[in-house]
This record gives C-alpha cells, structure tokens and sequence, in this order.
DNA sequence: GCTTGACCTGGAGCGCGCTCCAGGTTCTAC
DNA sequence: GTAGAACCTGGAGCGCGCTCCAGGTCAAGC
C-alpha cells in the first residue's frame, strides 16, 4: 500500500501513481498524458512496469502544475522541461521563459483586476435597480 | 463608410460589423458566432440584410467580452443574455449570477498572486543559480 | 453598367487539453 | 491459487471556442 520496489540501491521512497493523483489533484490519464506529451520525464517503473514516483518528480509536478494554471500552454511547459532535461547550461533559458511568464501573468493579473472592478460597479447597478425598480436598464 | 441604412425613424446612428471589429478587437466570425449561439440577440439588418450594430449593442457586447475575458463560459453568457431579454423581473437571478461570477473571480485573481510569488521565487532561485552555479539544481 | 470589396449563410474543420476505451498485465489479500 | 483492484498501452473521442470555407448577395466608386 505504500512504497512499491525501489529503483535504486539506497532505497528512497516512491509513490504509486493513485499517490500522485490524491496528492496533486491530477487525474491517471492527466499524469500518463503529460508523460507521453514529454511535459514529464519518463518516470521509473516497477520490475512489473508500474510507475513509482520519486520526490523529484512530484517537486517538479508541482512546478509544472503551477505554470500550467498560470496559464503556460502544454507546448511551452515541453520547451521548458527540455531545457531542463539538458542541464544547467540551459538555465539562462528557463530564466528567460520564467521571467516571460512572470510579466504575462502580472499583466493578466492586472488586467482581471480590473475586469472585476467594472464587474463590482455592475453589481452595484444592479442592486440600485432591486431597490428602486424601472428607473433605468442600460444592461 | 460611416452609417448606412437607419433602422428606426429617429435616426439612431449604427455601425457596420467591421467597425464593430475594429471597436472590440473580435472577428468576424466571432461577431457572427456569437449571435448565431445567443450572446447576442439578432442584431438589426439593413434592407440587403447587413449587420448595423446600435450603442446598445456595443454596450452589451463590451459587457460581454469581459464576462468571456474573466472566464464565463459561453453557456453562462448565454444564459445572462436569455435572462436580460426577459426583461427586469429577471434582474434577481442576473445579479446572483454575477455576484457568483465575481466571486470566482476574486478567489481566481488570490491564486493567481499567490502562484506568481512563488513564479518570483523560482526566478530568484534561477537567478542565484546563474550568479555561482553548480550549487543545487533542485528545479 | 461594372468592378471591387464588404458582407451574407450554413456548415465543416481545427487546436487545445484532456478523457475515455478496449484489451491486457500485475499486485494484494485471502 | 484465485478474485478483484490497480495498473499498463495505444489510440480514439470529446467539449470548448472559435476559424475557415464555399458560394453567394450587396454597396460604392468610376
């Protein structure tokens, strides 16, 4: 139930695919996908073929899930995973990409923001009209 | 170029679709899409069955596109605008809709930040990373 | 009157990001 | 050793929100 056969000789601790699903709220199919698609690293397997998740691979799980909700597309998570996967020389890259994010999302950010703002100014309008009913309905 | 055909007696200046295009930054298609799913109610023809599009409707379609830009589905827009044509004993459901809406929104914009600190950190990591390499490579 | 560009319609197609399925293997508990 | 749950694979399917297309009609300038 819970560690499955090592994959190396200091045995460290892996989690089961059912794991990674109740821990990071992605469903099988996501995680088998975002393999396949080359989001993630082939991740280790059983003598049997099972997955076992190792530490690293739920940390950068975690990462990843944070970009893919900031709204980083699956083809650009692969770029950045690549990169990754090439070792450090490829850090000023990834440090680009992030940076690139990073601004796109603090303009969405600002953007939302405001969006609520008139949505709020909305709601007022539409109180008003509750309470004092006919006097206008521009929306 | 600028007016074309009036549709009411008093005449009530309208726009043709491009200008509407140029206004809101949708296509065409969109425009069109639009109205054939119900967002917009059938807009007003010319007598060779051109689109003019009344203030009204630029008031509703800016609307509109900010519902679709803080992420109302095309179903709830749907329904806010099957609401709206009913007229004002709708305004109830109509608000709770929106105080819904902005409510997600408010928890989305939360997450949001809280996910674009943690964006900053990993740009700091990088960044220390670039500054005396080889320390740690944990992402 | 003719050309050219803007506009019309219904319907097909598409990109994204999963999600589901069939048919098989493996693991766990008894 | 066996039942049942969990897992595997390749590939098809799907929901959303447009976007494109074919085959026309309409409008404005010369």
């Amino acid at each position: 139930m819970s560690s499955g056969q090592p994959l190396s000789h200091p045995v460290e601790p892996t989690l089961t695919i059912a794991q990674v699903v109740e821990r990071t709220g992605l469903s099988h199919d996501t995680l088998r996908y975002y393999e396949k698609a080359g989001l993630i690293e082939r991740v280790g397997r059983t003598t049997g073929n099972q997955r076992r998740y190792r530490a690293a691979d739920l940390a950068w799980l975690e990462f990843l899930i944070r970009l893919r909700e900031t709204g980083m597309p699956i083809a650009d998570v692969r770029r950045f995973a690549e990169l990754r996967s090439r070792g450090d020389e490829t850090v000023p890259e990834r440090l680009a990409m992030l940076r690139e994010h990073g601004a796109g999302l603090r303009e969405r950010i600002r953007a939302l923001r405001r969006d609520a703002s008139a949505l709020e100014d909305k709601i007022d309008h539409y109180e008003r009209l509750l309470e004092r009913p006919g006097s206008d309905d521009l929306i």
